[in-house]
RNA sequence: GGGCUAUUAGCUCAGUUGGUUAGAGCGCUUCCUUGACAUGGAAGAGGUCAGUGGUCCGAAUCCACUAUAGCCCACCA
């Protein structure tokens, strides 16, 4: 026996576990065609959160139909050792102990991260088995485990060969805080309001002044960072702007140290900002960076890796922060006259992504990737159709990054992460190489005197990215040979969202085409995000997340995947709210009930086998296996173009609508229940396995409750519904027209409901039902129409005869309530009235459209006679009511 | 500054190549507890599809402009 209610929790752990044991998530290469889908890695210090398991759900929804489907299915899970995400947490433990990495020491830090890693690592792909992931964990990776640290370095060492890796001296994002370079696109922009303080640099040779006005001749500079003025090597106007003209070869002085700067001229230059003069920082600035290369002006590095001040600044300002720089340092400009006014300015101020930390541009040596060769090809397999974005407008997005896309600063000056292969020795020598020894072999064929100990490797690690960026291919075992590679690559679909194309996706369609020759997936599936009932972003700090561990407590895994499912749109962003989760739940229960249903009714259903004709059925009958049939095709047809929402939305109409509210019904007072009953068995387990991918967990208690799977056998392994064979079809006496005709006789139903509820009349009571129609098939629906209408007696009588009676028009014929004696005649006529006036609206508007020769020319013919058909029955309808209303009158 | 997207019922959203009288869930109204299920059932109310103009026999759907909201990219100090 089932129980009353549905124990999710305990169904949830019986059957992750069971799954996971029988190796259910587990393919090996074989003949079959591949479905693979590797995980966009999540942070190994990450917790599970909304956004994560949209991502998830989404996808194993199609890995799970795939599978079921017969392909050869591998979902690949793992996690990203995220350099500073994951440094930035060990080091916090380590600051409560009141000590620093660098006390530790490279090493000793290391042993405490990787410590950190085992221990606590493990939580998000705890949380992902609770979701009900079907990911192959046999397979499970990590992107600084030894395979992938082989590929990294194996990558690094062919793009430095190859000349795309290089090092140079360039402005870079620093984050002070994490003591770190970074790559653009991790830098986030905010808005900030602050301040242009406007600045007088006297010109050389010019007297001084009265008191506060130290210099008479002078030029004005607005600048938004004054304290990076000690590191000023010119100033610059526009070479059009004829104001300054003069200015231009001249020498000006920096206020407060006494050093004389240039005047340039740059089109760099706007000249309607501020003053139309810049003062020019090429240390601190990356446009200023590429002024003073044009111009050949000195680099001044005035900060330290801190966000200090250091001595170039001044004696004053060295060990300053940078911020109360800022504030010395105008206060020093007021005081000495150096100041002219200020105003309020609001502008787009860099933060570190990880830290939130105020990023600073500094300059230093560092390796980059050159992009555009890489990207070249990546664009060309987008555009060639050989790699498709969906939705599709996403590529215009991806053409727009790749095709201005910037050189890859990769090297981060961290200690967790991949150590750059790049090993120093004598007199500024360089070699790369994949080991340690294989770069010894390098050098000794520069100077046959190198030891081991004289390699030096560099100290910097690489960017988190430059592992992710091999994911699809780095966990199939590459650079090896090896049949998983060989079988599973190219991958079939990559579902992320929006916000990673650049970091990731794009990222990733140059390695792969460059080290695998061809692109890493075939479709590209993109989805919103996840954001709060006032359409913000969940995060953190303003506490609106959702936990999807707490949704599953409340509600089941099942209960919070199909939620997702039903809000997710691929197009736009999903609101959620708790409440949404309660669809899922509901639904839950209701598969649960209809399920308890069946087995109480078990004793009745004769074993019939499967697939056998079933010999006459009655219509209900016919329309259940025509609806299931329809439900089958329609979710393959839409998963096939991954609209996971249409999917869900067509597999609960199909359940809740067609099976509970209609067909169970009309089971319970079906004259021949046997038949009926092995019908609804063999449409309730399509349902299941429909079902399945959405609610993977429910579907299979309820499968092995109803004995439809024996022990050891799973639903996630057998066969996805394709509908009915048209053998079949024909041999049970399906189609359209009796499908038709079962939601007439359903409107007629619906339509003495209303009746009953307008007069009403108790639901205990039963009414006496009279049906106007011609159609000589409706007299053997007397039986059924009884039940469900709750008749004492359905009797017929042929169409257009009228009584004085409530009575509504359908598809089916005139159906009247008899009442005896308690008509409400003006009620009544009241009701035909209105319904006069709606179908005189109706008439006129299909009589227009007829009266149309180009819609009759021009519309497709089904249109045209669907048009005729309707205004011939809404003439008849009124030909009928006005009959009626005479009666009522 | 450049690019993208959205605007449909009180709320959240569907609406597949333009084609009958625009749908769902939640919420709301009325009624219904010995019934598989009140986490349920039945019947309802509620929309000039943001605005204006255009193309077309026909527009929520295609085009243009306007309004509003949001996102992404970008070096205006």
């Amino acid at each position: 026996m089932m129980d009353k209610r549905y124990d999710a929790k305990a169904a949830e752990a019986k059957w992750y576990q069971t799954w996971e044991k029988n190796g259910f998530f587990h393919d090996d290469p074989d003949g079959r065609e591949p479905y693979s889908v590797v995980i966009p890695p999540p942070n190994v210090t990450g917790i599970l959160h909304m956004g994560h398991a949209l991502n998830q759900t989404i996808q194993d929804i199609l890995v799970r139909w795939r599978r079921m489907q017969g392909r050869n299915t591998l979902w690949l899970p793992g996690t990203d050792h995220a350099g500073i995400a994951t440094q930035n947490v060990v080091e916090k433990a380590l600051k409560k102990e009141g000590k620093r990495r660098q006390d530790l020491g490279r090493e000793k830090f290391l042993e405490r991260v990787w410590e950190w890693k085992r221990q606590y690592g493990g939580t998000i792909v705890h949380q992902q088995r609770m979701l009900g992931n079907s990911t192959d964990w046999q397979r499970e990776r990590f992107t600084f485990d030894e395979g992938c640290s082989k590929a990294v370095a194996k990558v690094f060492t062919q793009l430095y060969d190859e000349g795309l890796v290089y090092k140079g001296n360039y402005i870079v994002n620093w984050c002070p805080r994490c003591g770190t370079a970074l790559a653009n696109d991790e830098v986030e922009h905010e808005e900030n309001h602050g301040h242009l303080w406007y600045v007088r640099y006297p010109v050389v040779g010019s007297e001084k002044g009265a008191a506060g006005e130290p210099y008479k001749d002078y030029i004005m500079v607005a600048t938004t960072r004054p304290e990076t003025l000690p590191g000023d090597t010119a100033v610059a106007v526009n070479p059009k702007d004829e104001r300054y003209a003069h200015l231009v070869g001249k020498t000006v002085i920096l206020p407060l140290t006494g050093r004389e700067i240039p005047v340039i001229s740059d089109d760099y230059v706007e000249k309607e900002f501020g003053t139309g003069i810049v003062k020019i920082t090429p240390a601190h600035d990356p446009n200023d960076f590429l002024v003073g290369k044009r111009h050949g002006l000195a680099e001044i590095n005035i900060m330290t890796d801190d966000g200090h001040m250091n001595e170039l600044a001044g004696a004053k300002y060295a060990g300053m922060d940078r911020f109360k720089c800022r504030e010395a340092l105008v206060a020093d400009l007021e005081a000495e006259g150096y100041l002219d006014h200020i105003e309020d300015y609001d502008n787009q101020v860099g933060h570190c992504y990880r830290c939130h930390e105020v990023v600073e541009s500094r300059l230093s040596k560092q390796w980059f990737v050159k992009m555009k060769p890489l990207a070249e090809p990546a664009i060309a397999a987008v555009r060639s159709g050989e790699v498709r974005f969906v939705p599709e407008r996403w590529s215009k997005i991806y053409f727009n990054w790749m095709e201005n896309i910037q050189d890859w600063c990769i090297s981060r000056q961290l200690w967790w992460g991949h150590r750059i292969p790049a090993y120093y020795f004598g007199d500024g020598e360089v070699v790369v190489a994949e080991t340690p020894e294989l770069a010894l072999e390098k050098a000794k064929a520069i100077d046959p005197n190198v030891m081991a100990a004289d390699l030096q490797q560099d100290p910097d690690v690489l960017d988190t990215w430059f592992s992710s960026w091999l994911w699809p291919f780095s966990t199939l075992g590459w650079p090896e040979k090896t049949a998983d590679l060989d079988y599973y690559y190219p991958t079939t679909d990559l579902v992320t969202a929006q916000d990673i194309i650049f970091f990731w996706v794009a990222r990733m369609m140059m390695a792969g085409i460059h080290f695998m020759g061809k692109p890493p997936f075939r479709n590209i599936v993109i989805h919103g995000i996840v954001r709060d009932a006032q359409g913000r972003k969940m995060s953190k700090s303003l506490g609106n997340s959702l936990d999807p561990l707490e949704l599953i407590d409340a509600y089941s895994a099942d209960a919070l995947r199909f939620s997702i499912a039903l809000i997710t749109s691929l197009d736009c962003d999903s609101k959620v709210s708790k409440e949404k989760f309660e669809i899922g739940r509901n639904f839950c229960t209701k598969i649960w009930n209809a399920a308890r249903f069946m087995e109480m009714q078990s004793e009745n259903a004769a074993a019939l086998p499967a697939g056998e004709p079933y010999g006459n059925l009655t219509s209900d009958e016919k329309h259940i296996l025509w609806a299931c049939d329809k439900a089958c095709r329609k979710v393959n047809e839409i998963l096939e173009s991954y609209r996971v929402q249409d999917g869900a939305l067509a597999v609960y109409d199909f359940f809740w609508t067609e099976i509970c509210d209609w067909y169970v019904e009309y089971v319970k007072d079906s004259p021949n229940k046997s038949v009926s009953l092995a019908i609804l068995r063999d449409v309730f387990w399509k349902a299941l396995r429909l079902l399945h991918p959405y609610m993977p967990f429910v579907t299979e208690e309820v499968a092995h409750q109803l004995g439809y799977l024996g022990e050891g056998e799973t639903i996630m392994r057998s066969e996805f519904p394709r509908g009915y064979t048209d053998d079949e079809k024909a041999a049970w006496g399906l189609s359209q027209e009796t499908y038709d005709f079962v939601n007439a006789k359903r409107a007629a139903v619906t339509a003495i409901r209303a009746l009953r509820a307008e007069y009403k009349v108790p639901p205990s009571a039963f009414v006496k039902v009279t049906v106007a129609t011609d159609d000589p098939k409706a007299e053997t629906e007397a039986e059924s129409l009884k039940k469900a209408m709750r008749a004492e007696s359905v009797a017929f009588v042929p169409a257009g005869s009228d009584l004085a009676m409530p009575s509504k028009i359908t598809d089916f014929g005139t159906v009247y309530l008899s009442l005896e004696g308690l008509v409400d005649k003006a009620a009544e006529s009241k009701r035909i009235a209105g319904e006069l006036a709606k179908l005189a609206g109706f008439i006129k508007s299909s009589e227009a459209k007829l009266a149309n020769e180009n819609f009759v020319a021009h519309a497709p013919e089904a249109v045209v006679a669907e048009a005729r058909r309707k205004l011939a029955e809404n003439k008849e309808k009124v030909a009928q009511l006005e009959k009626l209303a005479k009666l009522f009158a």
